[in-house]
DNA sequence: TTGTAAGCGTTATCAC
DNA sequence: GTGATAACGCTTACAA
């Protein structure tokens, strides 16, 4: 069956193209009679139109792209959610690309962003390189980084929505201090590297303004199946420091059981705290504390923020980088004095 | 700065812009020192060819539409791995869709893929109806539905690669009655409608054959926040059954807290299993039970078919249904005799 | 082997 | 108000 195009309600509504044109756009020069003519062919015929002539007719797609680690995707799925539904708001269609170590580099990923022409792109900040975000700088997209600070950005059509890790760590690793407790451990989480980065300088500089040296930053090859695969063993055998940072939900899962099965009291005798809430982390056993952000509202914060410089909003012109803020959870594995 | 197109390519080429279209084609009817020059031309200009004339051009956009639910998200992102990977290597793009309760009906997400003249449509057989897959059906875009099986298929192109959920509860049930344990509890979840509604349909059948009547199909109201606020709730007060099965990880994870809490020993007093398998279901105490399924694959075997159902692949005509198996993980909460 | 020109399905600029 | 017609950037017969 052939597609039927804007000809055929043309000529079933006995008017020229461009007058179905006019009222698929609700272009308001259209007489009522004809409108009504119109509407009722196309309603008749099943037309839809075709999106692909529009974007080449507009030099313009209405999609955006957004690109994101395949291993972070059931992590930044609330993101995701509130990307989506703002995008949805403003009728743009997103195209979805991941990258993943094998498969698709950054460097395929920004080909086929380039080549489909799409309006503008959501960046989730991983593990791109200041070389390819110089690419799609050079292509002229408009694109908001989402997560963590990107630094040293180019002005020009790219913002950024973001959490200050690196003052999370800092204002929290000071805080343990004033309890008196000075032997923290950061345990890394190869998924996120640019996060890990950003927690460790912060913790680094608060030990630094009290004359002392971070060391035990925790990290561990590939050669284990899972960060949680890891832990489990190394705290088995080691003894964990007074508080102990971990990234995600399942690493700090990890260290509890691990401590569990060792016969080590939490909190009494090790704290630990996980950055990235989750809902697991209080379905737990003790209950763990973490950080709560607002993921869905970053997700839609970045999308309305794109959208306004697609627009060329001139409000936005101003102040392209948005910080997202957060509160930390208490729960059953941090002792409160 | 204007976007370059083929016709600067060929002009800095010095060819004609047919001969540009055949190098980026692969054509290999053109000469050697010509397409030498072409490619030098496009790599001067940073030539990307445009995706949206090509797509109006060959009427055919490469990308494929992947419509899930919102709220499952997190849950298959593994599907998603799957189905994204061997996108790529096929080089389809994709657009992805979500449908949530209040922002986008399923009415909305079909217009937006009919006017995208995508090529083909991953479904996740959640919340859709007979008639919305009528409208794609009527537009004549291939779809692969993933998931669970879907019933009264209109012959024609849609494909469907599913897990067997009401065999997978038949058996199960069974295997039950065989150990003498005959009060069974299915604890409903909402997300997934339609796999609930086969696993019930298992549970049925193995009760109708031993000539009883299975009444505990655990259900709520959305008055709970969440499925895990409710069974917290209602196991405190309710004396398990000898078997409970729960959808997903939460649910289990939920319950086992509230025997805990109540004193109830698992699995001695009451075993639990989840259907679906995921990590976390490994990092509580008990380990809790559940089914593997092979999600990657099941997105990977998904996407494969449709591309094949797009190059009309003779092969598939037969064939368009793939069953995916299952196995049972057997860990903490359930017992063997 | 290469070039010319029609066509893909729209939108937008003109006239009328 | 409405209708021709030229873009938009590419592919592909058909000619040369």
């Amino acid at each position: 069956m052939k597609r039927i195009t804007i000809y055929d309600v043309a000529k079933e509504a006995d008017v020229s193209l461009a007058t179905v044109s006019r009222v698929i756009n609700d272009s308001n020069v259209v007489r009522e009679d004809t409108r009504i003519r119109v509407q009722e062919a196309i309603e008749k015929l099943g037309y839809k139109p075709n999106a692909i002539a529009q974007g080449l007719a507009l030099s313009k797609t209405t999609t955006i792209s957004i690109v994101m680690s395949e291993k972070l995707f059931s992590y930044n799925s609330k993101i995701l959610n509130g990307l989506m539904d703002v995008a949805k708001i403003y009728n743009y269609n997103i195209m979805l690309h991941t990258t993943s170590k094998g498969i698709s580099k950054m460097q395929d990923v920004i080909e086929s962003i380039v080549k489909s022409r799409v309006d503008g792109v959501i960046l989730f900040n991983d593990n791109f390189s200041e070389e390819e975000l110089e690419v799609l700088h050079l292509y002229q997209i408009p694109m908001v980084v989402v997560g963590s600070k990107i630094e040293d950005k180019k002005d020009g059509n790219v913002g950024n929505v973001y959490i200050d890790f690196e003052k999370l760590a800092y204002e929290f690793v000071n805080s343990y201090f004033e309890k008196g407790i000075t032997d923290i451990s950061l345990v890394e989480d190869k998924l996120n590297l640019s996060m890990m980065h950003q927690l460790r300088q912060g913790v680094e500089k608060a030990y630094q303004e009290k004359g002392m040296k971070f060391e035990k930053y925790i990290t561990y090859d590939d050669t284990y199946r899972s960060s949680y695969d890891f832990l489990t063993e190394y705290f088995e055998t080691t003894k964990p420091s007074e508080l102990v940072i971990t990234f995600r939900d399942s690493q700090a899962i990890a260290f509890i059981n691990a401590c569990h099965e060792a016969g080590i009291k939490v909190p009494e005798e090790t704290q630990v705290v996980a950055i990235l809430d989750d809902k697991y982390l209080r379905m737990v056993r003790p209950t763990i504390s973490s950080f709560n952000f607002p993921d869905y509202d970053m997700g839609a914060i970045a999308m309305r923020l794109l959208t306004k410089m697609l627009v060329n909003d001139e409000a936005v012109k101003e102040n392209k980088d948005i910080e997202i803020g957060y509160t930390y959870i208490q729960r059953q594995t941090t002792r409160l004095d």
